[in-house]
DNA sequence: GCCAACGTTGGC
DNA sequence: GCCAACGTTGGC
């Protein structure tokens, strides 16, 4: 089983959103490296769902894979803010995990908080300069480590 | 294949 | 709202 962080804006979509639908196709990822993880995604990987663009951007909740990668529709929808010209039926540009609620953390483990451990959880793609990846790889040490603040 | 211009992300 | 950083696009 894999570990992954996927970030998402409280305003448009938050952890209460994911709670409340109980399972969501993550649509309108338009960033080939994300998209290649999710392509690496299995059913029941672990998801750190993850607030951005927010006052305190941090780790909000625990989600799970609830489906291998598919065609995003959206990338078909010329009303769609996610539409993409250059995607046919046939070969698809943009793909999509369903992510399913499993439970809020009891407080966010905030991304200052995270940045104070940085010794210790090593390479990181959400505290490396610069980064802006929606969908990242945590490893399992991570995983354990930053659970283990909650 | 280089690289400037442009758009987007996301913390602050 | 600002701006650093980065990905993508398109001209050459």
């Amino acid at each position: 089983m894999k570990h992954w962080l996927m970030k998402s804006e409280p305003d448009t979509f938050s952890i209460d959103d994911l709670a409340k639908v109980g399972t969501e196709p993550w649509s309108g990822v338009r960033n080939f490296q994300a998209r290649n993880f999710m392509r690496q995604m299995a059913v029941g990987d672990k998801v750190f769902f993850y607030h951005s663009s927010c006052a305190v951007p941090g780790v909000v909740g625990i989600a799970t894979v609830a489906s291998e990668a598919h065609p995003d529709p959206t990338q078909f929808q010329r009303k769609s803010d996610y539409f993409d010209e250059k995607s046919t039926r046939e070969q698809p540009r943009w793909d999509l995990v369903d992510v399913a609620f499993e439970r809020k953390l009891r407080r966010t483990i905030t991304l200052d908080e995270i940045r104070q451990h940085d010794d210790d959880l090593g390479d990181f793609a959400l505290t490396r300069r610069g980064n802006r990846l929606s969908v990242m790889p945590v490893t399992a040490a991570q995983w354990k480590r930053i659970l283990a603040l909650e």
